[in-house]
DNA sequence: ATTTCAATAATTTGATCAAAAGTTATCTGA
DNA sequence: TCAGATAACTTTTGATCAAATTATTGAAAT
């Protein structure tokens, strides 16, 4: 019998849960994270968690201080700059990929995910709104296929997560907009452009958002 | 006494190590790469060799197969399109910090280490101009004090290096043309604006000729 | 000669251990 | 009470080992 599963090596599980904590705001900038904890937190070996901390601090999600220590990074003004720089190319690029390929199964798929979007703000969810917003995002780059965008993409957002989620902490969910209906809208017309223009304000507004807890 | 170098870890020269030769163009697109055989070329035991692997496959400078097998990627002309819009964005900006924040001597050391890229060139030796071409334009970034957008330029330079080396051992240094100067003349003219152009052109040419060597 | 199947070899993976390095707590002496 | 030194604890790091997985080799059958 075939076997349908492949089973992922534990080092990649951990990878993706502890990054999932990164984005989903369960650690804070500033925040220690050290190799031992993290196995014992898992419920795992060390090897297998050193390797995914390795990959992390590659990403820029981690980093390692010269005491050897590894930390969450706190974000200030200037890497803010940066990366909006990076996203702005990155993000309309993929969308405006994303539309080209886009199926209506698709869209209808994106639009429930942005329910959950409008969801979860409502009801003040931060948790939630930061999966949805997310999975929203991904899952249009996703349609791109453009590996080396996503994963810079990724990256990105791996290095934003944190502040996202003091932001939110800070101010709540009442002041976040939900632009994704632009979006979506442009989907459905077909209209690629648009959509690159729809995702572009998305992602200045959001970092707009951001910049409010940056230090200088 | 105080101790003025900190040990680095193993891990850590042996990432330093891989990624040289990935820069420079010693290891070839599609090349597998076990973690065993890098050990026992580099000399070391199983573990830092790893950890040095996880980095490089989270960098994108090396892929890992589904049958956990990894290997140099090899390069494609969609993948070489991302690769450029990236560094058509990162890249000049870079160029453009830089150049603000530009001492006359490091001016000289620029003139200096293009010296060596025509060096490389009339003499027709392929590693001494990747490392030259390499070490101008990130002494030149590591002027622009931005580390988020300074480690997107290197991992994107690691996607292309083994293309890069493939298309010059196939061509021959005869077609390369140095286009460093107009950066530094644009660097004395304490041009920001002149120099970020000079960088981009001088990225549009060598994606150009990497562009010979990808399938489609 | 080619294909199939089993056996062998090589490699990855995760656990464990010892040594090195760093951090925290305690104790001492003023 | 407070500063400085020592001790105890924690963590990182690299080596080693066993199990699991994958590749490769070789033999047998058609």
């Amino acid at each position: 019998m075939n076997q349908l599963v492949t089973k992922k090596p534990e080092h990649e599980t951990i990878y993706l849960r502890v990054r999932d904590m990164i984005l989903f705001g369960e650690v804070v900038p500033g925040q220690p994270v050290t190799i031992h904890g993290l196995a014992q937190a898992i419920g795992t070996g060390v090897t297998p968690a050193r390797e995914a901390i390795r990959r992390l601090t590659a990403a820029g999600a981690l980093v390692s201080r010269e005491n050897r220590r590894i930390e969450v990074p706190d974000m200030t003004a200037h890497r803010l700059e940066q990366i909006e720089l990076v996203r702005l190319t990155v993000e309309p690029a993929l969308a405006e990929a994303a539309a080209k390929r886009c199926k209506p199964h698709d869209i209808k798929e994106l639009e429930r995910l942005d329910a959950l979007v409008d969801e979860a703000i409502k009801v003040g969810d931060i948790r939630g709104y930061l999966e949805a917003n997310y999975h929203f995002h991904f899952y249009l780059y996703g349609l791109a296929d453009a590996q080396i965008l996503h994963r810079i993409a990724e990256t990105l957002w791996l290095r934003i997560g944190p502040s996202l989620r003091v932001v939110c902490g800070r101010y709540g969910t009442a002041n976040l907009v939900d632009h994704h209906r632009k979006a979506t809208e442009a989907l459905w017309a077909n209209d690629p452009q648009k959509t690159k223009e729809a995702i572009a304000q998305d992602i200045r507004q959001g970092m707009d958002f951001v910049r409010q807890t940056s230090a200088d």
